[in-house]
DNA sequence: TTAATAATGATAACCGGTAGCAATTAGTAA
DNA sequence: TTACTAATTGCTACCGGTTATCATTATTAA
């Protein structure tokens, strides 16, 4: 419930884009998951409610949303891109992941946030200055295994 | 020239493997180049010297060496898996890329080195304990634009 | 309400990568 | 050296994720 409607509406308006129904269900169901999910996982949740939705549109769409600046993309290594809203992280453009190879769970971690934070911001500046660089990005993940997985 | 091709054939033989033209020329590319290769562009050079060599034996020997611990496969979203040499790199097991999204181009940066290893090991063993992770790689990697596509 | 045009949905195509399988070949044992 | 045999190769067809095409539909400014 991260932002009405009305806001939505108002962000596509200033970029001269139109609030469709694909639209609004997109962002419906990223706004009610804590999933990392893929295109085709948003599909299959639009298409539950709203089967007239193509597949085609969903893909389009998370473009569309990642250009705005609403949506981040994500690959973990998995053969597919993920998406998650901005609105929902707690801190803005870091991201941070642990990832599961076995069962391809995603945990969001928030361990030593700010140091990771301030150290990244260090590199960042001295790579930026070094290269002459405009970073506007960056990723973290670890990869491992899962106690399940272990297990199994 | 990291290795000769006898220390290659042994490591094959230890593991019952058979030391083929396309393993030891797929190993000379990787020997040769400072570049994060994709399997398709592999393929191309060694196509170049040796035509009658295919493109999914390149595929599945990329495979066979990364099982191997030979080489390492990175993803950096431009939608394709890019290998390096272990061999090549300066302190294995810790990937830090700094990657240009306009021309591709990929940066192995080795600013604040130590720095980040020991605070990467910090992270992992907190992390692990945390969530009863086996941890078993990690990567980071910055995005943004180089001098050429930031003006261009 | 309507005109202009952004957006959609169906289909086909694309692209990196993989499976199946008959033919070839490296490496061992005679 | 030769013969054997399983590992490996190179086709070809195929796969799953994603994108282009294009006629049709729907949002929105006037």
């Amino acid at each position: 419930m991260a932002k009405t409607n009305q806001k939505w509406h108002e962000r596509f308006r200033d970029r001269g884009l139109r609030f469709t129904q694909p639209r609004r269900v997109i962002l419906d169901v990223l706004d009610n998951t804590a999933d990392h999910l893929s295109a085709e996982e948003i599909y299959m949740r639009v298409h539950k409610k709203y089967p007239n939705i193509g597949l085609t549109t969903v893909y389009r769409n998370l473009i569309t949303l990642e250009r705005m600046g609403i949506v981040t993309k994500f690959h973990f290594g998995d053969g597919c891109h993920r998406f998650e809203l901005i609105e929902n992280k707690k801190k803005p453009d870091h991201h941070h992941h642990l990832v599961c190879t076995g069962c391809k769970r995603i945990i969001d971690y928030d361990d030593f946030m700010d140091e990771e934070i301030e150290y990244i911001k260090k590199v960042e500046s001295a790579l930026s200055r070094k290269h002459s660089f405009n970073i506007t990005d960056h990723v973290i993940q670890f990869y491992g295994l899962c106690k399940k997985c272990k297990a199994a």
